[in-house]
This record gives structure tokens, sequence and C-alpha cells, in this order.
RNA sequence: GCGGGUGUGGUGGAACUGGUAGACACGCUAGACUUAGGAUCUAGUGCCGCAAGGUGUGGGGGUUCGAGUCCCUCCACCCGCACCA
């Protein structure tokens, strides 16, 4: 970035001062930090129930305290910051609340790096952190901070869990789980992505743990239901959530096994092929797998088993993976045409998903079908579709589409979908089987291997087994008093004085869990204790949370669109279902805002490079040409990175939120481009001076007279109504501050150009006034200030949001477009109340139009009232 | 493979339920004021054309008096899920 703006202010100061009781030139630092001081004092946005207003909740995802906000964080927060402080003008209470999601891994890694300990690292950086978003001017109340590393907030979510164990929504049990070597812990499947940690990106491995577990899945239906009724969040998260629940219906269906007691259980979605089904495979990990094996055939299988676990679980999944199998020897009976099938393992075969037994019918079904002619397993066509005849020796790919059932005994002749329901019935009457639902959701992997988390309060005891530490104990405090090596696991193992306690039942010696909640479980209520922050009794107050939730909007990154925002619903309906709260769902409007980018720029010897270590296109270390990289999502790791701390000391918070809002839609991307912020700047510039140079003109000016004003007066007016029109419009449906923010510019452009400024100085007030209080939301420093400049005792805060007047937008003439066949050749000014055929006569009239139209027939006249008319000739 | 999204000037982006395509801003060009300009102000700026005019919203087709917007089809890019039975 150039330096034009240091230059600059350094001239600002030098620069004397001239007439008016108004400093000439526009100074951000200075005005900024006398706002912020003044609102730290006056705490303008502290809130509290009240009966009497309407409430509005706005709420942005609380940061992680890495340490420094980055420029996502500036983003959501000035989007977020426009809607509460617009909101508030309204006359909503709005609660507008921040904290920190203070819990995780980088402090952790901090504390090993460099001896400092977790929780001064957090605090440390929290201070940092706040520091720089009240630098920002944002509108929290700051008295409902939290910190989820607090034990305070802690010690609700430990009692919460104590309910959900009662209830069951909570246990512990054995299961093959994924493990992040590099963080040495657990991860939910959530938090897995491409097979790799979804923090340090490094490959996750499979291991069989004994893990706790959140019953996510028992509201699978319920979650899923709510997708349908969400009509404030994005069609795109919540399809999303759909595909992650992956609900899918159809039969499970018991095959016996020929000569023997144990039965095999499939899921399938198509019960109308089951007389296709002509073997049977199984997971290498099916519990039948082995006791199936035949001894002549148990070294094959053995073998083949083995092979398959040594295989890393993302090539199993892979596409190119080439299905392969082994036949254990033993055959199940088809229950419906009684056919011996034989039964298989198969290494595409998983056995997280349903029963991990798949009935297999390869006409139609594509790796069936591939298995199938590997091993020269047998083939029958079930489903023929309309207009081809499928044969199974020819077949080169199965048919997974519709058709009408064939082979199929009674069944012959129905179409599939029938069938489907008609083979359910029939299988339901014989008692082999039943419909049932299958989701890919499943249950949620809390525990964590590591120290800086929520302590899961349970106690183990060698005659009790698990017990759960007293509600009176609560909370189970993290120890502070802990060494950090970063080898042998979670430092809190290792710490006698907390592993070591007494049972809670017997009184025994006992163990306590070591392990530490997932993050996520945090943030997945913090909303709710923001209603009531400090709340000693209870995890939250009745009575605040009925007044406040659910959140009217939410605003946050699409990252967590299954993570976090699948979380929270769940854990809300936990709650409501502990009978703490009575609502469905937390958040009633979402917003996912866009991701901030940035070109990548290369040295060829220093590799990624910083923006300020190019000059010129050049590097600055070694004079290289810089390689142009792509635009991509700022990231510290490709360094194409603005520091926002640098954007603020350069250009003040007021220019930095503008460009963040004027620059794109917040739901889209943003590139970020230093000389936009140069034209932001610039134009607070021209707002600044607007006010300066017609300081004296408004000082003493009255009310508008509408009934007495010169046309260019009326049309100045006109468009001071017309842009708090669409402004708040703006605003408040769609949030399309860009438009918004436009809108303004055109008018401070219509401002100055006003001719007639000294014989209208009521209605030079009044569209001034109206710049500063409709820009208010955006830019609140420069805004108050100006408003105090404009001689108002009370702040913007105070004075509401400006409406417009209805009449004022009455305009006295409208510009008609005049088309022929179609091609704009000519404009008309007609009155505004001129009829249709006053309009179609002003169109013909005009003289460009008339050369078109000569020597043609006029066919037909189109008049659109207020706005064209289309001639077609010919 | 399945699902979702996006394609508009040199750039970021506008365009209400089909009605002047390119608002606003950046950049660029020329000029003014200046010791200077990277400040400020004025004018211009989709493309072709001296002009009249033509042409133009990823490509092709269609509906319509009129299409960025509606329908069909193809292409490119982005995101999510992915052997889910």
């Amino acid at each position: 970035m150039r330096i034009t703006g240091l230059c600059r202010f350094s001239r600002f100061r030098s620069q004397h001062r001239r007439g008016g009781c108004m400093q000439e030139r526009y100074n951000p630092l200075e005005i900024e930090k006398r706002w912020q001081d003044q609102w730290g004092k006056s705490q303008p946005w502290k809130v509290s129930e009240d009966a009497h207003k309407s409430k509005y909740y706005l709420l942005e995802m609380f940061p992680y305290p890495s340490g420094r906000i980055h420029m996502g964080h500036v983003r959501n927060y000035s989007i977020g910051d426009v809607v509460a402080r617009f909101k508030r003008l309204q006359g909503f209470n709005v609660l507008h609340p921040m904290g920190w999601d203070a819990f995780g891994m980088p402090a952790e890694n901090a504390a090993i790096q460099h001896g400092i300990h977790p929780a001064v690292w957090t605090r440390d950086n929290i201070d940092n952190m706040r520091t720089q978003l009240k630098r920002m001017g944002l509108s929290y109340d700051w008295g409902r901070e939290l910190a989820t590393c607090d034990p305070d907030y802690y010690r609700w979510e430990q009692l919460i869990f104590l309910k959900m164990l009662e209830k069951g929504l909570a246990y512990k049990k054995s299961a093959a789980v994924n493990w992040c070597p590099e963080c040495e812990t657990v991860l939910a499947n959530e938090q897995v992505e491409d097979e790799c940690c979804w923090r340090c990106d490094n490959k996750v491995e499979q291991k069989e743990l004994d893990q706790w577990f959140f019953r996510i899945t028992s509201y699978a239906e319920e979650l899923l239901d709510w997708t349908y009724r969400l009509p404030g969040w994005p069609e795109s998260v919540l399809i999303m959530q759909r595909n992650w629940i992956g609900k899918s219906t159809g039969c499970e269906i018991v095959f016996s096994v020929a000569g023997r007691e144990e039965t095999i259980r499939v899921f399938t979605t198509r019960p109308d092929t089951l007389f296709g089904a002509t073997f049977m495979s199984l997971a290498p990990e099916h519990p039948l797998a082995r006791a199936l094996t035949t001894p002549e055939r148990s070294a094959e299988v053995e073998a083949f088993i083995r092979k398959v676990q040594a295989v890393e679980q993302s090539q199993r999944t892979s596409d190119d993976y080439e299905k392969e199998g082994v036949f254990t020897g033993s055959y199940c009976i088809n229950p419906l045409n009684g056919a011996r099938m034989p039964v298989y393992l198969g290494n595409f075969v998983l056995m997280g998903y349903g029963t991990g037994a798949v009935m297999a019918v390869p006409t139609h079904d594509q790796r069936d079908f591939e298995f199938a002619r590997k091993y020269a397993l047998p083939m029958q066509v079930v489903i023929q579709p309309e207009g081809k005849k499928l044969d199974a020796a020819t077949m080169t790919e199965a048919w997974e589409g519709p058709g009408t059932m064939v082979n199929s005994a009674q069944f012959s002749g129905l179409d599939n979908e029938t069938g489907k329901q008609k083979v359910a019935d029939f299988l339901e009457a014989r008692g082999t089987g039943q419909r049932s639902v299958n989701y890919r959701l499943r249950d949620w992997l809390v525990s964590r291997q590591r120290y800086w988390g929520t302590p899961i309060p349970v106690v183990y005891c060698d005659d009790c087994g698990v017990v759960p530490v007293p509600e009176r104990d609560l909370p189970v405090e993290l120890p502070t008093d802990i060494e950090f090596t970063g080898e042998g696991g979670s430092p809190l193992a290792a710490l006698e004085s907390f592993v070591n306690t007494s049972c809670p039942r017997c009184g025994q010696p006992a163990r306590r869990e070591t392990d530490t909640f997932d993050t996520f479980v945090e943030s997945s209520w913090y909303f709710l204790r923001y209603a009531s922050p400090h709340c000693d009794t209870a995890p939250i107050d009745g009575a605040a949370v009925d007044y406040w939730l659910p959140a009217d909007q939410y605003i946050g990154g699409v990252e967590h669109a299954v993570l976090h925002l699948l979380y929270a619903r769940f854990w809300t309906k936990i709650m409501r279902d502990l009978g703490m709260i009575s609502i469905d769902e937390p958040f009633q409007n979402l917003l996912t805002q866009g991701m901030v980018c940035m070109e990548t720029r290369a040295c060829p010897e220093h590799g990624w490079l910083y923006p300020e270590e190019t000059e010129n296109g050049r590097c600055t270390r070694c004079q290289a040409e810089v390689v142009p990289g792509r635009n991509e999502k700022m990231s510290k790791s490709k360094k194409n990175v603005i520091d926002p701390d640098g954007l603020i000391g350069r250009y003040g918070a007021d220019t930095a939120r503008l460009f963040t809002l004027f620059a794109s839609p917040p739901e889209k991307d943003l590139e970020w481009n230093d000389q936009g912020v140069e034209g932001c700047f610039r134009f607070l510039n021209r707002v600044w001076r607007l006010v300066a140079e017609n300081h004296a003109l408004i000082a003493g000016a009255g009310a508008v007279d509408a009934a007495e004003l010169p046309p260019a007066a009326r049309a100045l007016r006109r468009q001071v109504h017309r842009t708090i029109k669409k402004v708040t419009e703006d605003i408040d449906g769609s949030f399309h501050f860009n438009t918004a923010i436009a809108a303004v510019m055109e008018l401070v452009n219509a401002i100055s150009a006003f001719a007639d400024k000294a014989a209208a100085p009521a209605v030079m007030r009044e569209a001034i006034e109206t710049v500063v209080r409709l820009l208010s939301p955006f830019v609140p420093h420069i805004c108050e200030e100006l408003w105090q400049h404009l001689g108002n005792r009370t702040t913007l805060e105070e004075c509401g949001w400006p409406s417009w007047d209805e009449q004022a937008l009455a305009a006295d003439t409208l510009l008609i477009v005049v088309q022929v066949n179609g091609k704009v050749r000519g404009k008309v000014n007609v009155p505004a109340d001129a009829d249709s055929r006053a309009v179609e006569a002003a169109a013909l009239a005009d003289a460009n139009v008339q050369r078109f139209i000569e020597g043609n027939a006029v066919r037909k006249v189109i008049v659109v009232p207020g706005r064209l008319v289309n001639v077609v000739i010919g």
C-alpha cells in the first residue's frame, strides 16, 4: 500500500485552521478517539429487558482469541454493527453482545512453544482484541462480555452435561473414531474434511477408542424437519445440513443364513429390487465376517481382512479404489424367492453406514454390477425401464432408474415405486423385514485428549464405574498448575492432584476423567448465556432468555454451515427438552458473509510476500520481479493479508468500515483493493467538507417550507427523501449496504452540484443533516462529530432514524423513454399527472422519434405509465 | 457422479414484480488551480464509428411490442458431499 494517507495526515496537522468554529480538515484519529472515550464512559449500548419495547437480538459469531483481529472479523462485525445501530435508531431494544470462544488448541501450543500459560496467553489476547474491537467503534454491550474459559461459564456447561447424562443424551462407548496425530486428540465427523483435521489439516487416522458422545442422532429427524421451517436462513446452508443429516428411507431386511443360526440384517432403499439380489456383501469389519467363514475359506478371508484394514481410509473411499471381495463359503437365503445367495466380504462396504451389510443387486446398483462381473456372480434383471430392454447378459452398467418390476413373482408388472411399498408390506407381514429410516449423521464425539478445555465432570471408580460429579461439587475447575512438555498426551492426565480423587458414591479412591470437551460445546450455547451472562444460580435466567431469544439475526462465516450451526441447533433443543428454555431454534435469520480475498504475490526467491514486501512490482529484499498469483481468501500462510490495525491507524475505523461495507454485498466475497479504500477515505473527506463549507449558511436555517420552493430546490429535496427511503429499505430487508451507501454518495454529489445553495438554506440544512444521519450506522464517529458541528445538542443515537415524506417524493414531471421497435429513440418530459393519451402524443411528437417513424405505418403504441412508450412500426 | 452457486465495461459492482443496461466507486484521458500533485475542482470514459448509427450482460436457440431478468440447450469457474447400499 502506498503511504499517501500518512503523508496527508501530517499535512492536516500543519494546516492552519481557517474561519468558522470547525476544523477545515477531517482528522479521523482524533475524532474517533474522542467518541470512543465518550462511549466508554456513557455505555450507551447497555441494555436490559424492557417489556414495553420490541427487542432485537443481533448476534455475530464470537471470535477465537488468537491475539489479533483479521479482516474477516472487521467485515463480520462491521456488517453486524450497521444492523445493530440501525435497529436501535429505529427504536428497538437491541441486544448486541460480544465474547470469546476462549478454549482451544492454539493456547496450548503457545504454552508448549513459548512457555506461556494458556490462561495468561488467552487473557492477553482477549485484552488486545477487545482494544482492537473498541477501536472499530462497535456498539456492543460490553457489560455482557463472556469468555468460555471462565469457570463461571463452563460450570454451567458441566451442569447441563450431567443432566444429559441422566437422560442418556450423553454416553461413553468404544468406537472407531477419528484421531489426529498432530493434535493428539480425537475429532468429530464434522471436524474432518477430506480425511484431514479441520484445524491443522493433517491426515486423520481411525482408532478404536472409548469416548464420550452426545446423542445428536436422536434429534436427526427434528433437526432435518426444522430445516424446512427456517425461511430466514440461506438455502445453501440448509441444504448442506440436510445432506449432512443424510436421511434415507427404505427397509431393513433379515436374511437367514443357510444351515446356521445367525441372521444378516441389511438396510436398503430399494426393496423393489429384492428379487434381483443374487449375493450378499459384508463389510470386512462386520461382526459376522469371521463367524460365517467356513474353515476352507478361512485363510483367504483372513488375508483379505488384513489387506483391507492396512489400506488407508482415504484410499478406501476414493473413486478409483477397485472393488474387491472374498467369498466366505456361507450362503444366505433371499426371503422372497428362497434363492441361495453367496455371502462375500466387500472392500467397498462401510461398517459405519446402515448395518454394514448390503444385499447385492448387480443389475440395479453400479457397485454390485462391477463386483458381480469381476467374480462372475449371477445377475437377474428385475426392473425394466420404459423404452429399453435390459438383458443381464449384455448389460454394460447397472440400471438405477425407475421402471416396471419383472421376474418378481406376484410383484411383476408393478411400477417400482409402488413395488417398494408392496414389498415392504409383504416383508412386514412375514416378519422378515420392516420399513426403516437411516441417517448418515452420527453421534457427536465430544471428548478431547487436550488440556485447555472444559473438564468432563465424571469420576471413574473401580467399584461404581463411571460416576457423575455431584452438582454441588461443580465446577470441576481446570487446574492451572500444569507443566507443558508437548509430549505424552494431555498434561491433565499427568497431574496427580487432579486425577486422584474419591468416588462421590462410595468414597473409595477414584480417578477423574482427564478428557475435556470439544470447544464446539462451549459455542453451542454462548448466545443463550448472553441473555443473562451474570446469572450465578443457573446456566441461564429463563425470563431473560424468553425475552431476548431467539436471536433475530445471526451473522458469521459459512464455514460453520454444518459444524457450529448444527451443534448449536442441537444444543438448543437439548436445553428445551431439559425444561430450561422454550424455543425450538436459536437463530431466526442467518447471514453468511463472504470471504475477504486478495491477490497473492510471490517472489521466486523468497516465496509468498506480504503486500508491504513489494514495491513497484519487485521484492523489497532481492529486487526480483514479483509473480502475481490468484485472488484468494486472505490467509497468513499465503501472506495476502491486510492488518486491520495498520488500516485503522492510517485512515481511521470509519474508512475501514465503509470500505468493507461498500465494496460488495455482505454475502458475496469481498475483493480487497487499496485504491477502493482511498476512495472511501476521499468520500468521507468530501462529506466533512460539505458540512464545513456550508456550516455558516445553514447555521440559522429553519424548517423547510415545502410550498414555497423553486424547482431546483424542490428537486433536491425530493432526492433527499428518496434517499431516506432507499437507504432504509436497503438496510432493513436485504442488507444491501453497498447500494445504500451509493445512494448517499449520489445525494452528496447532488448537494454539491446544487446551484442555488444561498437561496435555500433550509433545504440545504435538511439535505446535509440527512446525509449525516443516513451514514451514521456505517461510519458512526464522523457522523456524531458532524452532527455536533451542525449545532445539535443531542447525539444521533438519541434522535433516531429519519423518516421520509411521501409528499416530498412526488415529482412534477417524469422523464419518459420513447422507443421505436424496442430501441430508444428519444426521451420526453411529461407532467406527472399526464394520462396515457397525452404521454403517447408527446412521444410521437418528438423530432427524432418522428424521423424513425416517417414513411412507416404505426402498428401499435405501448404506453407503460411513468416509464416508457414503445412505438411499433413496419 | 450428486447437490448448490456464479458468469454484466479495464476493475469492484448496480438494475424494483420483464420496461433507458452499466447507478455508485476505482482506474484511465483531457483540462483548471498549483513550486509541485499522488490533494481539490471541471469535463469525458462499454465496444465499433468523424457522425448518423450499429452493437453489447458466458455461447446458441425461443417466448414477447420489449429479455441481464422468463423458457430450452450448451460452456466455464467456484463451493459442499461423495462407493451412503
